[in-house]
DNA sequence: AATGAAGGTCTCTAAATGAGACCTATATTC
DNA sequence: GAATATAGGTCTCATTTAGAGACCTTCATT
């Protein structure tokens, strides 16, 4: 935007925080978006094969699910098994990592709905303006 | 073949919720997204100005920001002030709506952190594969 | 045979995002 | 007095990402 601001981008880096760059971002980029919030949901209660999955969450796509599924499996918050019957089944469920980020998820989830009516009200004031 | 309903997203399909349309994931989807998490995160030690905030966030764009900082006005997670200064400056600054929902998500960026090692690790044992 | 279910992949289109030019008004610098 | 900077945006266009859905292979059942 400016070349003024290089000198900035670098002394960030010089502290070592590179929010472009952001560890923690990535890791929220996957663990917090839209459709593996509700897969972590569904796996809260047990394994899910596949096609469960598809099922309970009406309104995702196969190309989407599988991307979630590997994001989180590749992330290591849940694991996937193969059982060799005809046709092969596939399992996923939480690992002791996912387990450990399920409550805090919960307690977003929680917040969400504890708080809207207020966001509810907020966003009808809004919209009158 | 109908399961006991323990789970959060069992639940609402008991209660006749249908998670396609699901008020919860309106509201997490503006609030747990990646920009709007970083300003709020940014906000939380005191009021921001549209260019604070954009120099704070190096690779965020005008246009998203805008997005961003819109989107949590209109679901009054933040308030938008108008100062009348030459040029009129704008100030943006959590609610209380906003105050309370800021320890949630420090927990989940704590989380992030804290599992940093793991999920580094994860991935580079699932890349070797 | 035909159909269905398992767990995907592949392609094509639609929608969201990012880069950056542009805008209005005042203030400062050369 | 012309150029440049700062404020807080909007607008356009190219690139990325998401979504819809056809297709695949291998058994088992109808």
């Amino acid at each position: 935007m400016q070349r003024l601001s290089d000198g900035k981008l670098d002394q960030w880096k010089a502290e070592g925080f590179n929010p472009a760059n952001c560890p923690v971002r990535q890791v929220l980029d996957h663990v917090s978006a839209k459709w593996p919030v509700l897969v972590l949901m569904e796996l809260e209660t047990g394994p899910r094969r596949f096609n469960e999955l598809l099922r309970a969450l009406p309104d995702i796509s196969k190309r989407m699910l599988t991307q979630s599924l590997r994001d989180l499996e590749r992330d290591g918050i849940l694991r996937r098994e193969v059982f060799d019957t005809k046709p092969p089944s596939v399992s996923y469920s939480l690992t002791e990592l996912g387990e450990g980020f399920l409550p805090h998820l919960l307690a977003l989830v929680d917040w969400a709905e504890g708080s809207m009516q207020n966001i509810l009200t907020a966003r009808k004031e809004f919209d009158l303006r």
